[in-house]
Order: structure tokens, then C-alpha cells, then sequence
DNA sequence: AATCCGGGGAA
DNA sequence: TTCCCAGGATT
């Protein structure tokens, strides 16, 4: 039996009950491909179901705020997802009269879809033989065929790619791509994988080799850079505290935070220069709320964060009520630290 | 071809 | 700690 009727058999009798393999709408599958972008099936369900219960359609989507859409995102991280899949709602309702592009060559030119996504949108709702390759998929082909190239190189993307467009079952394209990654998230996993009652056991060539555990081949490692951020909380008599938004490119861009000084190195920030951040408040006593700085990890930064809590009589124009922060979107280090402070 | 972009769960 | 997750955009 060939490998893709063998892993259409194995989906058949392990598919997850999951809400999105309920519908075909193009609406439904591209808000869950986006949502489950570099996110685990079990992070991204509340979302999806938040997402299709506030915003049942595409119009619905397009008329939102974009600040709103970052609310609901929020915790979810890559930001840049909920950025881009509000200005490609808007321009599917504004140039092409709310109906999504019928092939894989259409969904391509759409902000945040790229050959992934195009393909397993084509392929679920158009039933077009497009392959996705993701995760699972260059974990599952490269132990099954014993396949050595990094997947994570131009030449590695290119092989997999005509690998699994070799393999789909092109009756059932859909069916297969998500056969493919279901066995890879389910059965094939990176960590103790089970190998020992495989539907592929006679066959895969990184069993027989006892290479299992060393495919995919991934080479490289990310470099990080530590940043040093000291958020100022202001406290007025009147509960007001003030959030800026980050509009600059890079982490967070349009998300809130409050005012930040960030610092070269771990030195502690002085009452003058927290003055000299608002000339036009008066500021009465700073006092550090965690004196041991605390360190958030993004993917390529790490962060240690010290918060500073001032307090003044008035903030003036910029002045939000207290009551209303947990109105914009906040990173979530800002989100655990206002939990916390329950000012 | 490299680098950037989050947050969380598992081992 | 380290790895990686239904990737894409930018440089």
C-alpha cells in the first residue's frame, strides 16, 4: 500500500474533532490557518472560537477597529497575524466584493498569507492539489524517506515542498495536507514519537537507521539580544495612569504599554530622569514595584523588566482612567503585571 | 540567505 | 534550560 493511502487510512480512524473541519468557507479555514501559524492546536481553539463568535464574517471582521482585533489577540503573540488579517479583510470586502480568491495564485497576493496557507486554503475549500508543508510535514517525510536536508535552507523548503506535492492525493488534497500534519502533531511527534505501532514502521527509513530522533535536520541557532525595560507607572490621586502606543516597527507594534525608559545595561533609572520623561507633571515619589527585575523571553529577545510606580496629584490631557486600560491591547508582561498590581 | 516577530507547553 | 509549534514579512 502506498503512503498516502496508508496515511488517509490512518486520518480516518484519528482525526480530532476540531470546529473548523466542520465548514469549508473560505472565511473559517484562512481565521484558523492564520490563528494556528506557528501556534499549537491547543493555544490557538479559544481564539478561533472567540474570533468566529465576535466576528461571524468577513464584513463583520472588516468594519472592526484594528485596535479591537489586538484586544482579541491578545496573549496569542506575532502580532503582525491579527495586523495583517484585519487589512486583508478589509481589502476581500473592498476590492473583491467580499469573496475570497478561488486558487492558490489569488490567496498568494493577500497581506499574511504566504505558500503555507494559500495552500491549505486552496486545497480545503477549492479542492485544488496544493501541498502545505509545515512543521509536521518536514518532520514526518524527512524520517519516513530519510531525508537529511535542513529544513530551514531555500534548497530544504524546495525539496519537501515537491516531496509532499509527489505524495498528495489529489482526489482528496485536503484531506491529505491535513492527514499529513495531524499525523505529525499526533503520532510523529518530536519527542518519543510512536514508532512502535506505526502505520509506516515497515517502510520508514529513519526507524530502520535508528535516526529518528536526529531528523529534521535543523541547522543555525537564533541569537538573542537582551534589552533592558523600566515601565513607568504613574498613579494619580484621581485614578488616572497614562499607556502609549508603540507604533515603531518591531515587538508589540501597536499594542499599549506604559511609558518606557529602556537602558543599555541593568542600571537602576533615577528620579531625575523619570521627571525629565514628563516636564509637565509633578512627580512626588517613584518606588520600584519589583526590585528583582523580571525576564520575559520573546523568540529572539530577552527581556528584563523592572516596573516604577510614580505618583502625582494629576496627569492632564494623557491621563486614562484606571477603569479603562483593560480596554486596549496590552503585550501580555503588561497584561500579568496590571493583573497583579490590581492598582 | 538571514533575521525578525510571541507566548506557551512539554521534556 | 531547550525545543518547537497547521509561517510570513522584511532586509
Amino acid at each position: 500500500m502506498s503512503f498516502t493511502s496508508k496515511l488517509i487510512d490512518w486520518y480516518q480512524s484519528n482525526k480530532r474533532e476540531l470546529p473548523w473541519r466542520a465548514r469549508k468557507d473560505p472565511y473559517a479555514i484562512w481565521l484558523s490557518e492564520i490563528i494556528l501559524q506557528q501556534t499549537r492546536i491547543e493555544q490557538g481553539l479559544k481564539y478561533y472560537e472567540a474570533f468566529i463568535e465576535t466576528y461571524p464574517t468577513v464584513f463583520d471582521l472588516a468594519k472592526a477597529e484594528e485596535e479591537d482585533v489586538l484586544k482579541l489577540w491578545q496573549g496569542l503573540g506575532y502580532y503582525s497575524r491579527a495586523r495583517n488579517l484585519h487589512h486583508t479583510a478589509i481589502s476581500i470586502v473592498e476590492t473583491h466584493k467580499g469573496i475570497f480568491p478561488e486558487n492558490h495564485s489569488g490567496l498568494m497576493k493577500l497581506k499574511g498569507i504566504g505558500d503555507y496557507t494559500a495552500s491549505a486554503i486552496s486545497s480545503i475549500c477549492y479542492n485544488e492539489p496544493q501541498a502545505v508543508v509545515d512543521g509536521n510535514v518536514y518532520r514526518v517525510l524527512s524520517r519516513v524517506f530519510g531525508i537529511f536536508t535542513p529544513i530551514n535552507s531555500s534548497q530544504g523548503a524546495k525539496e519537501f515542498k515537491t516531496l509532499a506535492q509527489k505524495l498528495i492525493d489529489t482526489k482528496q488534497p485536503g484531506e491529505f495536507n491535513q492527514a499529513l500534519m495531524e499525523f505529525g502533531a499526533t503520532h510523529c511527534k518530536p519527542q518519543n514519537p510512536g514508532c512502535e505501532h506505526c502505520v509506516f514502521s515497515s517502510t520508514c527509513v529513519a526507524l530502520k537507521k535508528e535516526f529518528v530522533m536526529q531528523l529534521p535536520v535543523k541547522t543555525g541557532k537564533t541569537k538573542v539580544r537582551k534589552r533592558y525595560f523600566n515601565y513607568l507607572v504613574l498613579v494619580s490621586d484621581d485614578e488616572k495612569t497614562i499607556l502609549e502606543k508603540r507604533t515603531e516597527k518591531g515587538i508589540w507594534k501597536n499594542l499599549y504599554q506604559f511609558p518606557l525608559i529602556e537602558k543599555e545595561n541593568s542600571s537602576k533609572i533615577t528620579f531625575e530622569e523619570v521627571e525629565k520623561c514628563f516636564p509637565e507633571i509633578e512627580i512626588d515619589s517613584v518606588t520600584v514595584h519589583n526590585e528583582i527585575p523580571l525576564t520575559h523571553k520573546l523568540s529572539h529577545q530577552h527581556l528584563q523588566i523592572q516596573f516604577w510606580v510614580a505618583s502625582t496629584a494629576a496627569l492632564g490631557e494623557k491621563g486614562l482612567p484606571i477603569s479603562k486600560i483593560n480596554e486596549l491591547p496590552v503585550p501580555i508582561v503588561i497584561h500579568n503585571f496590571i493583573v497583579d498590581f490590581s492598582f
